[in-house]
DNA sequence: CTGCATCCAGAGCGATACTG
DNA sequence: CAGTATCGCTCTGGATGCAG
């Protein structure tokens, strides 16, 4: 996790953010690792069990699905409702919380399909300006 | 770095994002790394050399910045002059693109800012939940 | 001042096997 | 079906030292 000196920004990041630069990053962490937006994503559409998640998600192991909801369950985006049914059935379920994350996540989103191509083609045109040495 | 299957999302993650939940995660691997945000919001104020950058943000080793500084320059959302004087000195700023950037990041911000208290507060229930097994 | 190279500890994460 | 435990690899990232 990060945890960062208290810099305080005089100019005021577009005039718009708090110089608590330090609660984003925390915020970025958790949203920044390599699951949680896609799962977030995928409880978009309703509460899901385990494995279903698992399914859709595709090429997530077992033990990061199991961490990555522990971890979204921790910090209230996530709810976990066991059914004492046998076999057992566990539904994972986006809080009011969850779902308001959704916002910013989708304007992410958006930023990146609209700026995907100007991005790999910036890095392809550095690339090619780094080989000819 | 990610890289996805292309998972054909049905539903629609709340009907606003196509399916290329691929594309997001590429994108939110580039901005979820420790130092990326910390560096665009520095930036924001205006150009800015080397050093002047690695004290605004206090606590980050010089190896990280340069490698956070590269990968943005790569992904062409920050530029880098170097003005061939002695000693050496190298600006970097925001490319258009890199500002463009900061919409989203600064939503995500306020969203971080509005809501730190409710994550920490489902935290510590969650801890203390735990610890009466 | 800027920025590479090296070394090294630790985190992240996947594969596998096992339990209720 | 859902979840835990263990192992081992890779990658991150901090510290240090050297060079233009």
């Amino acid at each position: 996790m990060l945890e960062l000196e208290h810099t305080d920004v005089p100019g005021g990041v577009a005039g718009e953010l708090p110089n608590r630069c330090g609660d984003v990053s925390q915020v970025l962490a958790r949203v920044g690792d390599k699951w949680t937006v896609l799962v977030v994503m995928m409880l978009a559409a309703g509460p899901m069990r385990f494995n279903a998640l698992k399914r859709r998600i595709g090429k997530v192991s077992q033990r990061m699905l199991t961490l990555t909801l522990r971890g979204l369950e921790r910090d209230g985006l996530v709810s976990r409702t066991v059914f004492p049914t046998v076999p057992p059935r566990v539904d994972y379920e986006l809080t009011p919380l969850g779902r308001s994350l959704q916002t910013p996540v989708v304007a992410l989103g958006e930023w990146a399909f609209a700026n995907l191509d100007a991005m790999n083609e910036a890095r392809r045109d550095y690339d090619a300006r780094r080989e000819d040495l």
